[in-house]
DNA sequence: ATGGGTGCAAATGCTTTGCAAGTAC
DNA sequence: GTACTTGCAAAGCATTTGCACCCAT
């Protein structure tokens, strides 16, 4: 069932279809060529997608497949911890790959939709301090700081501060 | 329960209000009880309400008033930064005020669902530094840690971080 | 007075689920 | 062979919208 264009998986996307494996086995569960589909196309992007995108992508891609498949694989995938969710403001969810990349904050431009992603090591730092003084254990985070991109700035911050 | 029967708004719920009504009036629109009712219910909460829990409140109060003006307002009130929304990972978005409200993250435990609300002024320090830095200007953001909760740690981390 | 507002109910649209048939192990 | 999986279609639900009546300004 599965036919998709040959190109060799990244190194990341490797590790993470062996985790996957791995933590299916334990679990007793299976992996089906739809699943590890699923996640290689989430490793292929390096963008957000939804649940719908994810199955389009996977048509287009010649693999059979249906959304609640989708929509199932993305929960076992959550909960492996190789893909994250965020809410970007827009209607629907948004996945993205997890394994071996680095927390990240996403910066969504309210004019124009555009979404900057960047990854500050400091800030992670800071985060995971503050977990360890709260006797929190973090296995996942979102960051989203919505307003305006450099194109679409005001000039006129209103970011509450108190 | 809430022995919120007639006590006087607080300070900073007089001046979100005052926001309110000089927004609205910009805009051409209307401050209407129902409005008002809103604003007020979201600060006199401390906690994050999702639209049907402010819908139930409100009718407890005997304010009557639709589940679609309600969602309506919610709208207004995002508008003008007056609330903010979070993903908390359960199905429905959650509300909270936003005006006079430092910037704060969530901890969300997945175990036993518990949020801790912490703000850290470094961390919203960094945050703004790293908007400049990138030309980007932040009305609002949201943070959230899902993990486990001091009362269910493992003792087993996995948060990413490469 | 009058243009915006409200609320009901129906519509949306993402996501979940029941179930029969298929399949990995 | 036995569960686990799949996929269709139907169900669920939070949220949005159309529309006739209502009211703040």
């Amino acid at each position: 069932m599965n036919m998709e264009k040959k190109e060799k998986p990244s190194k990341i996307t490797r590790l993470a279809e062996d985790q996957f494996r791995t933590r299916m086995k334990e679990d007793g569960l299976r992996c089906t060529s739809e699943r590890i589909a699923v996640l290689q196309e989430i490793y292929r992007s390096d963008t957000h997608l939804d649940a719908d995108e994810l199955f389009v992508k996977l048509k287009n891609r010649g693999v059979g497949i249906s959304r609640a498949t989708v929509y199932h694989t993305l929960d076992l995938l959550l909960k492996f911890h190789l893909v994250s969710r965020t809410d970007l403001g827009h209607k629907h969810t948004h996945y993205e790959k997890a394994y071996g990349v680095e927390n990240h904050l996403h910066m969504v431009c309210s004019e124009c939709g555009k979404v900057i992603e960047i990854s500050d090591p400091s800030i992670s730092d800071m985060l995971e301090n503050l977990c360890r003084k709260n006797g929190f254990e973090p296995e996942s985070l979102t960051l989203q700081l919505f307003g305006k991109c450099s194109v679409h700035a005001s000039g006129d911050p209103v970011m509450s501060k108190k």
